[in-house]
DNA sequence: CTAATATCTCTAGTGACTAGAGGATCAAGG
DNA sequence: CCTTGATCCTCTAGTCACTAGAGATATTAG
């Protein structure tokens, strides 16, 4: 037997217990075998597709990406195209993240320079963060999921 | 009157007037006036409360740093140092992100130049997903809350 | 054999909103 | 003055991707 239960699985595909089953009620992960006393037994191509979903969730798809993606290995006769079309949005989405950080990160490094560590009412940074007029970007792309 | 009501203050702060309601809700901004009729009414400290919330949500801040700094905010005795605190451990934060998310863009590119719009068992997108150690770097900070 | 650990299902909670129902009130045009 | 449409009120429920806990059963180690 190279099945293995949850806790196993878990550990070898570094996603908690409960979030397996999670992915199992919205339907990411289909039956697997079961023991007589119906626990759940995981086998390689399981921890795969784990694994899969690990990787997918940690570089930022969101579950109806994955969900689309997991469809398109079930359909090997599909073109990679629609896979590398989901990778190419991302992509797009990854790089105004970054843009959007590093503004961000420009403001606080300026707040934090501007704050001499006084009385809160001389403090800075509550200044710049109520006046939006001293803040040199946009930020409202900041809004989207991440 | 220099007092708007929830509509109008929503404009003028660019937060929806729903999520107004629920800054309420959760404590973040307290009694204002309100008329006869019981509609609420903002003065130019709560607008400025209002801003202030939104410019720090926009920089990532969440709604427990928000509540700190605001409760530093209500006695200007104390010292800077706290919220000066709070701000750094967010920009060590967001430089965390920002290094997670440029090797997400490494391996997307990659991923993208590796798939060659053939099939999709043949294409590296779903390879390098389902196998970590193809990933050159460490995405376990992606699980923080953004 | 017993005690600890692991598993099962089920429900509810999280954060930060967003949407909708159903009703009251207000401002403007006729 | 009256009606119409916009705005407001409260309340409940939904979103996403989990996470936590209750209470019951099953397996494993000593």
């Amino acid at each position: 037997m190279t099945e293995v239960t949850i806790g196993k699985a878990a550990k070898l595909t570094e996603i908690k217990v409960p979030t397996i089953r999670y992915y199992e009620e919205i339907g990411l992960i289909k039956p697997f075998t079961r023991t007589e006393s119906n626990r759940r037994l995981y086998g390689v191509s399981e921890l795969n597709r784990l694994r899969f979903i690990r990787h997918a969730r940690e570089l930022g798809f969101d579950i109806d990406a994955i969900r689309a993606m997991i469809n398109l290995q079930a359909n090997p006769e599909k073109s990679c195209a629609e896979i590398n079309k989901i990778a190419n949005t991302h992509l797009a989405d990854v790089n105004r993240r970054i843009t959007g950080l590093q503004a961000v990160k420009r403001e606080l490094s300026r707040m934090i320079e501007g704050c001499n560590s006084g009385r809160v009412d001389e403090c800075r940074i509550i200044e710049v963060l109520q006046d939006h007029g001293q803040c040199q970007n946009e930020h409202s792309h900041l809004n989207a999921k991440v």
